[in-house]
RNA sequence: GGCGGGGUAGCUCAGUGGCAGAGCAAGCGGCUCAUAAUCGCUGUGUCGCGGGUUCGAAUCCCGCCCCCGCUACCA
């Protein structure tokens, strides 16, 4: 557990990528995760940033005649402006090419370096190259042999190279993941892991010679440091590492890591070792949710499926955006993204649901009552609903706490389709026009705004803006974002007296 | 080749020994507070295929087919 802080991060994500919704995906998710635990009045800590390094970006740099950090630096706001459009509520930005992230990295690499286990050492990396893409190739990446980019033969070429001893440490790790079930998530994701790591495992490089855009190694800056000790390690540089001990000690380890599945294995095998041979304990949990396919196709950029994220809220809004992704893809398996089905969810659950139910019953506040919320008489006219809410409130928390976000989502959704249904079961229309009913009717649409209000608490995480309409809504006074669960779930909180006003739709049905 | 996951209604999926389910979509009826909304009712299935165990199998066993993931090796 992280000491004192929830601890929550996502992938950091590449400058040179446009974003698309499959790298949203991860962002929403956390930030439905991050935005719970603050609702259950945790101090959280949800990192985001961007991994600004490598081969690829100095080349991208050339190419566009800037230097490389000119290059990241004019990149990286496109990122932002997704999740400034996404409502992400991140705590941390971390950019690697920051100097707190390049101190971080070289006392990390130094204490592994100097751990007296020989843990980092001068090796010969082996591998069939391209000179003029500088790079290296497997064998099953090669076309005919050749290179596939420039179609030329491709040459053994051998580089002195530092590398980490991961080999050392399947052990280890088997330990690890045995004395810690949920260290990867879910299930099926933990299996691929124990059986890699139980296949045994080999080192990996961790610097070159062939490229300058990168933290160099402390002990010999001729080498740059490669990839993983720079992308991962940004984790405890945003948390402290070797720079606030104090905060490390109460931040670190992270809750969760959530990552897509393709890089699994660097998350929950390298990362944890590396750790571990700096003697920092392991991450509690990393997280691999699944791919967004589109049309049958994993989505990228060569088959044009990678819709940018801006496509989808302009059209339905940001709060339908977050809540289609939670609730149509089963979180943690591979799911198919379709116009179709985000327009289905969205008139179904939201406008026809949510929406429909806000609207009816702000609409007979109105006119019942002047929109002023009804004293409660003693006549029960809530029937179930509290029992209701009770079962909700506290299956919704155990899901959320196990990253079940999609049954989560769906069990809230259970008080939206039980509260229309007592409407059409109480008819307040028809007592409206019993005077003798007028208590009845004050305890059903008591009951209705409560509902509506606990709605508002408990939709808040997933889908913060349209709780917060919902909220102004019903005109309560303390705000939205100092609410607590359980308490603010609890039954009867809604004051009478308070001045509801109709508003405009939640989720007004989009013609198309 | 090995390991793992999956194949159930038109769609997305739940269901691990006891009459095949939910949501959406479709059809019919009710209601009129509400965003052409909502509520109720209704149909639909060789539960991938073939065997077996059992009083009883979607569920357990054996074999096979197909899809996905990880991984190995041959080459």
């Amino acid at each position: 557990m992280g000491r004192d802080v929830f601890y929550i991060t996502t992938p950091i994500y590449y400058p040179n990528d446009v974003p698309h919704i499959g790298h949203a995906y991860d962002a929403v998710a956390t930030d439905f995760i991050a935005r719970y635990h603050r609702l259950r009045g945790e101090e959280v800590f949800h990192l985001t940033g961007t991994d600004e390094h490598g081969l690829k970006l100095q080349r991208a740099a050339e190419a566009a005649g800037m230097s490389p950090k000119e290059w990241v630096d004019s990149m990286e706001p496109r990122w932002r402006e997704v999740w400034a459009r996404l409502d992400i509520a991140y705590d941390d930005y971390i950019r690697t090419t920051e100097s707190r992230h390049e101190a971080a990295v070289k006392k990390l690499l130094q204490t592994v370096h100097d751990n007296g286990r020989d843990d980092i050492y001068l090796g010969t990396y082996e591998g069939l190259y391209c000179v003029s893409c500088e790079l290296y190739y497997t064998e099953d990446e090669l076309v005919d042999g050749r290179c596939p980019i420039h179609g030329i033969p491709v040459e053994a070429m051998r580089e002195e190279n530092y590398f980490f001893r991961l080999s050392a440490y399947a052990d280890r790790l088997l330990r690890h993941y045995e004395a810690h079930p949920k260290a990867v998530q879910p299930e099926v994701r933990r299996n691929e892991v124990l059986s890699v790591v139980r296949g045994g495992l080999q080192d990996f490089s961790i610097s070159r010679t062939s490229f300058r855009w990168g933290i160099p190694l402390p002990w010999d800056p001729a080498h740059v440091n490669y990839v993983w000790f720079d992308a991962l390690t940004n984790y405890i540089t945003a948390a402290g590492y070797g720079s606030d001990p104090e905060r490390f000690a109460r931040v670190w380890p992270a809750n969760i890591h959530m990552i897509g599945k393709d890089i699994l294995r660097q998350h929950a095998i390298y990362w944890p070792a590396m750790l571990m041979a700096a003697d920092i304990e392991p991450p509690e949990q990393v997280w691999a949710h699944g791919f967004l396919t589109v049309g049958g196709q994993k989505m990228s950029k060569t088959n044009a499926t990678g819709i940018h994220p801006f496509e989808l809220v302009d059209h339905f809004g940001v709060d339908a955006y977050r809540y289609y992704f939670i609730r149509e893809i089963q979180f943690g398996q591979d799911g198919s993204f379709s116009f179709e089905s985000m327009n289905d969810r969205y008139h179904a659950d939201l406008a026809n649901g949510l929406g429909n139910l806000a609207s009816r019953v702000l609409a007979m506040l109105g006119s019942y009552y002047d929109g002023l919320v009804p004293e409660v008489p003693a006549t029960g006219m809530e029937g179930d609903l509290p029992a209701l809410v009770k079962d909700v409130t506290s299956r919704y928390d155990g899901l959320m706490l196990d990253v079940a976000l999609t049954p989560a989502v769906a069990a809230v959704w259970e008080l939206v389709g039980r509260a229309n249904q007592y409407l059409v079961e109480r008819a307040p229309w028809r007592l409206a026009k019993d005077p003798e009913r007028r208590d009845d009717l004050a305890g059903v649409l008591y009951a209705a705004a409560e509902i509506l209000r606990i709605l508002a608490v408990l939709l808040s995480p997933v889908m913060p803006g349209a709780a917060g309409r919902l909220w102004t809504q019903l005109g309560i006074s303390e705000p939205l974002a100092a609410q607590n669960v359980p308490e603010a779930a609890e039954w009867g909180r809604l004051a009478p007296g308070t001045r509801t006003t109709k508003g405009e739709p939640l989720f007004p049905r989009l013609d198309s």
